[in-house]
RNA sequence: GGUGAUGUAGCUCAGGUGGUUAGAGCGCAGGAUUCAUAAUCCUGAGGUCGAGAGUUCAAGUCUCUCCAUCACCA
């Protein structure tokens, strides 16, 4: 039995969950169920990241406590996940004295083994404002192609890069006055002494082979040393001897992952330890976006494997979300909340199960396409998946009194054939989950649903039910229906990862409470309840309204 | 600007190491069926595989150039 850590990225803690976060966690979240039911000792962890000038301007704009507006958006973000089934072990939050102390402790050791590095550089401050200012809170004119109001870090009409030094007319986005100049103390972690370490690190397959190219590009322009800190003011955690530094929040944002674990583990007797120690077994796996890979696949195992821990096992990094095929846009109404999904097309089922759909393991862009989504879940997930118990336990009930068959009484060939054939699919289905290839496991899935379609309607069960008079307990209609519930059942177990919610009502057509194993395609299923409808269709206008609503809000 | 990735039927996507008439689902057209919340089954029509050039007996698949889209440039 395998023992995993998995961990989602921590959402930032100064807005909602959108359609695009929930592409890493419901990925995620298959992954981690899919583990579960195999019977891996699997923990899911993650946290809200909190901490940064974003979170603590936004604070003040509406005139809270960072503190408070910290504890607001946790919740949201909690409520949101839940109702989109994202079943994290520990959610918890990088604003905490776990995280205080493994910040502290983490640094210490970095410190204790050469590694910190302190310098004065030039910043910009805002003067009415008493603080230094973040590129991105910093605007001008591009020094390349004159453009007016770009951002400090690079300019969004010709796409050249620069430093807010080089901005023409530069002036602080919070104020609207001229920046000044400004020498401050800054503490840096020597990165580019680690680039050894690291070339030698992502030689495993800890990362896709995209994501190595990609390192091997940074390793090309060479490593810089990283500065962690942040002066005063700042929402964070402050320096251990350096008074009015604070660390940088991507210092103490992925050391979040360890933090929520640790409380974890104190709630529910496990060793902290066995999951971070130097030597540790045990497998630490992140999934991530690739706008952060350079955070995970270089500061995070550096500081790390310098402050004697182990380092990540896999670093699995996905794409972004389009919407129609281009960027979600406020303007579009395809800057989509998670809220708003809720609140329009309420089922969850949906997303996870579209998602599924076009996950792979690479590191390519999804597209949401709306018309695709209707379509797509309204003929896989109803007219063929959820078909089968309708269209077959009507004859159950009626004729047999809702028992099905036992295994063992069944006698024809095609139905054999068939049962056999879901029984072997596991091994497919295993390899799927396991590479995260979800795409191709969901259209496997349903290449076996569209042939039970197509026993049924070779089979006629239909017609079998007004020619026989005097129906028996092994009439082949009792026999045909019994394969069919008996495959549906299955088959919903394979895709419980993916749609749980779903497949827990099914779970109960079968009188069964949940399928959280995939021994249990093992059992014999013997009866149904009545059956109810499991799935509702959706309506083109709710796509239309949720589009709406969120156009309307600009 | 540099680097990397992507571009295959109306839509969303498959197509290891180059090899017979390029595939799937949805959509569309025609038919069948009525068990199923018009769902299902069968048949069919749709593609100069972004553009151009090259290598080869043979290229969606290799090379080069160009175009478009996206990302990264700490």
């Amino acid at each position: 039995m395998r023992k995993l850590l998995v961990t989602s990225a921590l959402p930032y803690a100064n807005g909602s969950i959108h359609l695009g976060h929930l592409v890493e966690y419901i990925q995620t979240d298959i992954w981690v169920r899919y583990q579960k039911m195999s019977g891996n000792e699997t923990y899911y962890i993650c946290a809200d990241d909190t901490h940064g000038t974003p979170v603590m301007l936004k604070a003040e704009e509406e005139k809270i406590t960072p503190d408070e507006l910290v504890k607001r958006v946790h919740q949201e973000h909690d409520l949101d996940f839940k109702e989109f089934n994202i079943n994290f072990d520990h959610f918890y939050s990088t604003n905490s004295i776990e995280n205080k102390e493994l910040s502290e402790s983490i640094y210490n050791a970095l410190n204790d083994n050469d590694k910190i590095l302190s310098k004065e550089i030039d910043q910009f401050f805002d003067e009415s404002k008493q603080m230094f200012l973040p590129d991105r809170f910093i605007k001008g004119i591009c020094p390349k192609c004159e453009a007016k109001d770009q951002y400090g870090d690079s300019c969004e009409k010709c796409g050249a890069t620069y430093s807010p030094t080089d901005l023409k007319n530069a002036y602080s986005v919070l104020s609207g006055t001229e920046p000044i100049r400004k020498k401050t103390l800054h503490y840096f972690f020597k990165l580019s002494e680690c680039t050894e370490f690291l070339k030698k690190w992502i030689k495993n397959d800890t990362l896709q082979p995209e994501a190595q190219n990609k390192l091997k590009e940074w390793f090309e322009m060479g490593l810089k040393d990283w500065d962690i800190s942040r002066d005063a003011p700042y929402f964070g955690f402050e320096i251990p001897n350096a008074p009015g530094k604070y660390f940088y929040v991507w210092l103490d944002a992925p050391i979040g992952y360890m933090a929520s674990f640790k409380k974890f583990a104190q709630m529910n007797n496990l060793s902290f330890d066995e999951f971070w120690k130097k030597e540790s077994t045990t497998e630490l796996i992140h999934f991530i976006g690739k706008d952060i890979l350079y955070f995970h696949a270089l500061f995070w195992p550096a500081t790390l494997n310098y402050s004697d821990h182990r380092t990540p096992t896999k670093i699995f990094t996905h794409g972004f979300l389009t919407v129609n095929g281009e960027k979600m846009s406020k303007s579009r109404g395809t800057f989509i909340t998670a809220r708003s999904y809720l609140e329009h097309i309420k089922d969850p089922n949906f997303l996870r199960y579209y998602y599924a759909t076009k996950l792979n393991s690479s590191m390519e862009d999804l597209d949401l396409n709306l018309d695709d989504f209707v379509a797509k879940n309204n003929s896989d997930l109803i007219g063929k998946f959820i078909n089968i118990p309708s269209r077959t336990s009507g004859f159950v009930g009626k004729f047999f009194n809702h028992a099905l068959m036992p295994l063992t009484s069944i006698k024809s060939e095609e139905g054999l054939m068939i049962l056999k054939k879901i029984k072997d699919a596991k091994q497919t289905v295993d390899q799927h989950y396991e590479a995260r290839e979800f795409s191709k496991l969901v259209k496997f899935i349903m290449q076996l649903i569209e042939e039970l379609n197509e026993y049924i309607s070779k089979t006629e069960p239909w017609k079998l039910a007004k020619e026989d008079q005097q129906l028996k307990s092994d009439s082949s209609l009792h026999e045909i229906c019994s394969v069919c519930l008996k495959s549906f059942r299955s088959l919903s177990i394979y895709l419980t990862p993916i749609i749980p919610n779903l497949c827990e009502k099914i779970a109960a057509f079968y009188d069964e409470e949940i399928f959280n194993s995939f021994n249990l395609i093992q059992d014999d299923a013997l009866k149904i309840k009545s059956y109810k409808h499991l799935l509702k269709r959706i309506e083109q206008d709710s796509i239309d309204a949720m589009v709406n609503s969120n156009s309307a809000e600009v």
